[in-house]
RNA sequence: GGAGAGGUGGCCGAGUGGUUUAAGGCGAUGGUCUUGAAAACCAUUGUACGGUUCUCCGUACCGCAGGUUCGAAUCCUGUCCUCUCCGCCA
């Protein structure tokens, strides 16, 4: 969520800054979200005012009922003087009357009951009003919020404005191509045929783009969630288990919902949701926290398996596992300071680049441009292997700046040093890495003419084999 | 799944309709004292929004959402969560 300061005092700015990202209904939100925040505020304002000198007079009434130094002729006359001053909208007056710092004439022909009864039809009236402002402000405020949901987050100035990803800026490609003396294979050839994956039993169980990996091909991607897990401790991660079902709220909170609603599964008549992502847990995990700086950044790694329905890519990539509606990630998650997160951007995102070269695999760095960053981030780089078998490149990280666009979701603060003033975290998760691709990215690179794979040498220890062949 | 208990500030915990401030304690921070520390004593102590502006003022928040009332932490309804026991179970 953006800062409604922000599109308050600047929104030509705000509507420049999303113009960079093509979307044009969000666009077309800014002008109501304007509209809807000066209503609000006028409102509230007016609202809060009535309030405070109803609650003033209310006290006052408790106190004038309770008072033990008066009896109950005096109370008698104070509460219908009262009164009478409430009809003529005299609130000091009436404040004085009740407090007894005000004179009061007595007169014993009055009784208590009546004359309370009179101040508090007098104080029912002025109720009225203010409850129909708060639930006038409510209904504003649940609509400001709605729009708001929908609001993307802004680019950083160095991300290059373009509408679409063909115009993603490749850096050269690292790591050694190999040159083949036979014709590679897709992964959906070489798996079957080494008897690592079936893909006709994961749909007999699940469906389409469900798969089973057997064997090596298992083992493979266990070795493989190993060495990333390790991988990340090793730059000072903290690696956490956390719940593959989750709330609602978090999904909102990680800035998932509601946009991408209806790529996430939903348990039946429940509000808990299989994470698409470990990123939505781990951005939550200290919602409703006020961090001291002293505590950042915080760094976290979880390897769970992500779930996604994959509805808006029917027929796009339909062969083999690259993409999929189950499957296994390690994520890359840091809690920071505003001032480091661009910073820690770049290295995380070459943590994730060194987990790549480790496994002797060619890949490139993709700076994402405005109009392909999606929905929460400043800035993003992905990384992509190469895959001589399906002949493309192949999406196996994505690195982003969140900025403290889910942080003020999900109420991730902190106190800067030396204040007491909360300011947002800045959040940044990097996969590190996704295990169907870089498993394609094995098999393909790494495959011989017999149909056998070479295991990458830092995966040896962890798989216990050299060398993958059809038995 | 069944039964019961409970959700109050950073933490513990009192509070069954008002008498302007959620008692008290712990912790934290600042100060006094001290060569230094401890102890003791004094003071301060949340979040958000709004109005004013650099200082205050106001409103809201006692799990959450409704309701009753002139007025709700307190009464009512719903809901979520936690704990204990039973059942089931890797």
């Amino acid at each position: 969520m953006l800062d409604i300061a922000l599109i308050r005092e600047k929104p030509d700015w705000v509507k420049e800054q999303i113009g960079k990202l093509y979307d044009e209904a969000a666009l077309a939100r800014i002008d109501k979200i304007v509209e809807l925040d000066g209503q609000r505020r006028e409102i509230r304002t007016r609202t809060e005012t009535a309030q405070a000198a109803r609650n003033s007079l209310n006290r006052s009434m408790g106190k004038l009922r309770g008072n033990k130094e008066m009896d109950d002729g005096e109370k008698a006359a104070r509460a219908h003087a009262a009164a009478n001053a409430l009809q003529h909208q005299d609130f000091d007056r009436a404040r004085a009357l009740m407090d007894g710092s005000a004179p009061v004439k007595r007169d014993d022909s009055l009784q208590p009951r009546p004359a309370f009864d009179d101040l508090i039809a007098a104080l029912k009236q002025i109720g009225s009003k203010i409850d129909d402002g708060f639930a006038r402000a409510k209904e504003i405020e649940s609509e400001l919020e709605d729009n708001m949901l929908w609001i993307p987050n802004l680019p950083h100035h160095s991300v290059p404005v373009f509408e679409s990803e063909e115009s993603n800026k490749a850096h050269p490609p690292r790591g050694k191509f190999r040159e083949f003396e036979f014709e590679p294979k897709p992964h959906w050839e070489l798996g079957p045929a080494l008897g690592i994956i079936d893909f006709e039993r994961g749909v007999k169980l699940a469906g389409s783009r469900f798969f089973v990996l057997k064997g090596w091909g298992a083992r493979l991607q266990r070795a493989l969630i190993s060495f990333f897990l390790d991988s990340a401790r090793a730059k000072g991660f903290d690696e956490v288990y956390v719940p593959y079902l989750v709330y609602g709220d978090m999904l909102y909170g990680a800035a998932q919902f509601p946009k991408f609603q209806d790529t996430v599964y939903q348990l039946e008549g429940e509000d808990r949701f299989l994470v698409p992502t470990a990123e939505v847990a781990i951005t939550n995990l200290h919602r409703d926290e006020i961090l001291e700086e002293a505590d950042l950044p915080l760094s976290y790694v979880a390897h769970s398996p992500c779930f996604r329905s994959e509805k808006a890519s029917a027929g796009r990539d339909v062969r083999g596992i690259k993409r999929v509606h189950q499957f296994e990630k390690v994520e890359m998650f840091k809690f920071t300071t505003p001032e480091t997160s661009y910073d820690v951007l770049e290295t995380m995102t070459g943590y994730a680049e060194d987990i790549c070269a480790g496994l002797e695999i060619p890949f490139r760095r993709l700076e994402i441009v405005s109009g392909d960053l999606g929905f929460s981030a400043t800035k993003k780089y992905d990384i992509e292997m190469w895959s001589p078998g399906c002949g493309e490149w192949l999406e196996v990280s994505s690195c982003s700046n969140t900025e403290a666009f889910q942080a003020r979701r999900a109420r991730v603060r902190y106190y800067p040093a030396g204040s007491r003033k909360t300011q947002f975290v800045h959040t940044l998760n990097g996969s590190g890495l996704a295990t169907p691709r870089v498993m394609i990215a094995i098999m393909e690179n790494n495959q011989r003419a017999d149909g056998s794979v070479v295991i990458p040498q830092v995966l040896r220890p962890y798989l216990g084999a050299d060398v993958i062949s059809a038995s």
